[in-house]
RNA sequence: GCAGCAGUAGCUCAGUUGGUUAGAGCACUAGUUUGUGGAACUAGGGGUCGGUGGUUCGAAUCCACCCUGCUGUACCA
């Protein structure tokens, strides 16, 4: 906790929490537009849930200590431990369970929402973020795992983004199974260790995943990682099964079929796609920015994949004995607004006030007047809100970018008619009040 | 959590053989004769040098501990 002088609150924002500007809002606000046209056009269904849920709906590990704070922001009111979600999956699972009987089956549901994780944040990574989830419940329907990346696609190039831009990677869980049942690998926490580190791939390459596989890892820092402690000879099976180009695994071939008809090529057979989810069951997907990604200090970050999903067949049930099989995909908003600021040919329009400078409180009915003509004449217009000289209302409508100034003084007043001063050019022009609006619109 | 590095004004940083009232650029405020911005000039505000304790006649500068941040790594249901 940074202390500040004499006592004052702390201007800081909590490890992981950021303030977000106009201009990262309306991209946002941009992608969710497109986002919603999009869905309706897939026929999903609109739905919220809240910010908590109750602890043990969201966790699959029920709090069995004083605070479960394992990744949560939680808190107990009277009775019960409260939590903020975590992911939008969890709470749609609990949504499906409690409204089982009235819901469509399948179910499809796409929602936008903020969700918190306790955590480390990273490069790019915050402790509070924007989803985007979209998923099929209750269909085992492989036609349901290949629509939603021929979405996904659809809706980052709707954003403005190129082929060459992006990827889908798709990989399937059945392909790992397979291998732990040939390779007899049991232990459930040896399975977990393997696809961690085979989920690791493409940060840490082939060498860094075996040694995780195998004793362990030593990374650059000196810090320890313990690994699989698998045989070097299942070692071997493993990489040289993940390493074809090709699936074997029956879904995949399905859904890579699929795609052929919906013409969709965008996507890239990768068995590292593993997900660290333990959920998942059958294909997984992720995906991918291909250009590059710089921080505020300029350098090339490794921003990662901006989402990804899979199916999960069994989280549903958890909350009943239902059978809802379910895949899904989640966006990062924020991490793709991220990366889109970056394009250079990415433009957002701000639209900035025209500033009427008021020279004298008297006058203000004119002021007043001007702004109604040039408001319902759909121009953004605001007078001076403040009582300053007229260098400094110069300088505020500098400082907020507005296209223009108007200046009405007692010269003009009398005339009726007003200057227009273009704070582009810096060019003035005395006009009629009725000219007005043509001449600002040839100005913004 | 573990490991490495770092912490001086709002921001970017300078300031070590420890020594007078701690500096710069940018930003901010006021002004450069009273109706004009983005340039220039002048003046000004702002820091108990992350915190606490110690060594010393004297510490931003040395030591210890703590806190915070960055990076890597782990975890991420």
């Amino acid at each position: 906790m940074k202390k500040e002088k004499n006592n004052k609150p702390s201007k800081e924002l909590p490890l992981g929490f950021v303030d977000r500007q106009e201009k990262e809002l309306l991209i946002r606000d941009f992608v969710i537009s497109n986002i919603k046209e999009i869905m309706i056009k897939y026929g999903f269904q609109y739905l919220e849930t809240p910010s908590f849920e109750y602890t043990e709906s969201i966790g699959k590990f029920l709090p069995d200590a004083e605070r479960p704070d394992q990744g949560v922001f939680s808190f107990k009111d009277e009775n019960n431990w409260l939590s903020l979600r975590y992911d939008l999956t969890a709470p749609l699972a609990r949504y499906v369970a409690k409204n089982y009987l009235e819901i469509p089956k399948p179910f499809k549901r796409y929602q936008l929402g903020t969700v918190w994780r306790n955590e480390k944040p990273g490069p790019g990574r915050f402790r509070e973020f924007l989803q985007f989830d979209a998923d099929f419940v209750g269909t085992k329907s492989l036609q349901a795992d290949a629509e939603l990346c021929v979405m996904i696609s659809e809706i980052l190039e709707k954003c403005g983004l190129k082929k060459t831009d992006y990827i889908i990677k798709i990989s399937s869980r059945k392909i790992t199974e397979e291998l732990f049942k040939k390779l007899n690998i049991n232990d459930n926490n040896q399975r977990l260790t393997t696809l961690r580190a085979l989920d690791k791939i493409d940060r840490l390459g082939w060498d860094g995943v075996k040694e995780l596989l195998g004793a362990g890892r030593k990374d650059k820092s000196g810090d320890f990682t313990k690994g699989a402690n698998l045989k070097s000879q299942d070692i071997q099976t493993i990489e040289e099964t993940l390493k074809k180009k090709s699936p074997e695994s029956e879904d995949l071939i399905e859904i890579l079929k699929i795609f052929k008809d919906y013409n969709f090529s965008n996507f890239e057979f990768d068995p590292s796609i593993i997900r660290g989810l333990e959920y998942y069951t059958g294909a997984t997907f992720e995906v991918n920015l291909k250009f590059d990604v710089t921080n505020n200090k300029g350098q090339v970050i490794q921003f990662g994949s901006i989402g990804g999903g899979g199916r999960y067949d069994n989280l549903v049930n958890n909350f009943g004995n239902y059978d809802a099989p379910a895949t899904g995909i989640s966006i990062g908003l924020d991490r793709l607004v991220y990366a889109l600021m970056q394009k250079k040919e990415f433009k957002i329009k701000q639209s900035k006030p025209v500033v009427i400078c008021v020279f004298d409180k008297k006058a203000m009915k004119e002021y007043i007047s001007l702004q109604m003509i040039l408001r319902k004449a759909g121009v953004s217009v605001e007078i001076y809100p403040g009582e300053s000289k007229l260098k400094k209302q110069m300088e505020y409508a500098n400082k907020i970018k507005s296209p223009a100034v108007i200046l009405y003084g007692e010269n003009e007043i009398k005339s009726g008619k007003p200057t227009l001063r273009n704070l582009g050019s810096g060019k003035e022009k005395t006009i009629e009040v009725k000219e007005l609006v043509n001449e600002i619109k040839k100005i913004i």
